[in-house]
DNA sequence: CGCCTATTGCGACGGATTCTCAATAGATAA
DNA sequence: TTATCTATTGAGAATCCGTCGCAATAGGCG
């Protein structure tokens, strides 16, 4: 288990806030912390069924919103369709690059973009809350595959 | 018809691409040059009807994918549902501040965001199509209105 | 242990978009 | 102008991605 702090640390979060401590939470938990990839709740569910868990698609749902207003899990929208999930890297974070050809998705650190947000913000008198920044394109793989950049 | 330019692109869009020139897709065309907002497919369903136009819903989204596909309409992830739509003013890009209070959505000029996307590309091989870049959190108003600031 | 009530599972429901397919109507050439 | 070819349309069913309602279950506390 590789992630025990952060599992300590939604324990506590749960029963700070009168909220129950469950087996279904505890292995969605660990399975989120588990992937080192971007994962949307239908593969959650999935691959706890698989691994013998009982836990249904609303839990599945209800509890990823949970551990996203705590803090714990980011929400993104990685295509078009779906939300995708990835647990948090406190300090530091970091947008996606998304290949329109074959889906893969490439993080990248962002330092300046903190230092944009905050200063567009206090121009606008905006309290910014988390931002959504995606870069839709073509991979160096499917470039040199021959994919065509943009429209036809 | 303010709009002229860009209606006469349009339909040489078509006819260069082999598509048809339909009363469907002018008055689509019209009715989203003609709104100086972000408006999703089914308010331009509606407000076409409503000025007596015939057209159903399945030709609008199908034509409104083809608008954007030709570079003359962006298609912005707004809220958490639905996409809205918005003419492209050339050489004038911005991105979008929205307020997850009163859904209020601020345009903002973003000089810095164009060489950041360049060279985030360029370092991880990527060839950039389009971007989606928005900052979620509380407008002025909700803010004075004492609304508060992230989580519950 | 026993109560209280938060949480769960199931299946129905919902909004947004896409699909299917027969009918319609632009474009082109004679 | 008319015939022909086929892109486009309308209508509604279907699909995708979640969300909701409610009865059954089971954490947490005294
Ligand atoms: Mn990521
Ligand atoms: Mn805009
Ligand atoms: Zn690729
Ligand atoms: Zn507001």
């Amino acid at each position: 288990m590789p992630h025990q702090p952060e599992r300590k640390t939604f324990i506590q979060n749960l029963r700070d806030h009168g909220q129950r401590v469950t087996p279904e939470r505890l292995a969605l938990f660990d399975e989120i912390f588990a992937q080192h990839r971007h994962i949307d709740a239908e593969e959650l569910l999935t691959s706890l069924l698989a691994k013998g868990h009982r836990i249904s698609r609303a839990t599945v749902y209800r509890n990823l919103d949970l551990m996203v207003d705590s803090g714990l899990v980011r929400k993104v929208r990685l295509g078009q369709r779906r939300f995708h999930f990835e647990h948090i890297h406190p300090g530091q974070n970091h947008d996606h690059l998304v290949c329109s050809e074959c889906d893969r998705v490439v993080e990248f650190v962002s330092p300046a973009i903190s230092a944009m947000q905050r200063e567009i913000c206090r121009a606008h008198g905006f309290s910014p809350d988390h931002h959504q920044f995606q870069i839709l394109g073509l991979c160096h793989d499917c470039l040199e595959k021959g994919a065509v950049p943009s429209g036809t």
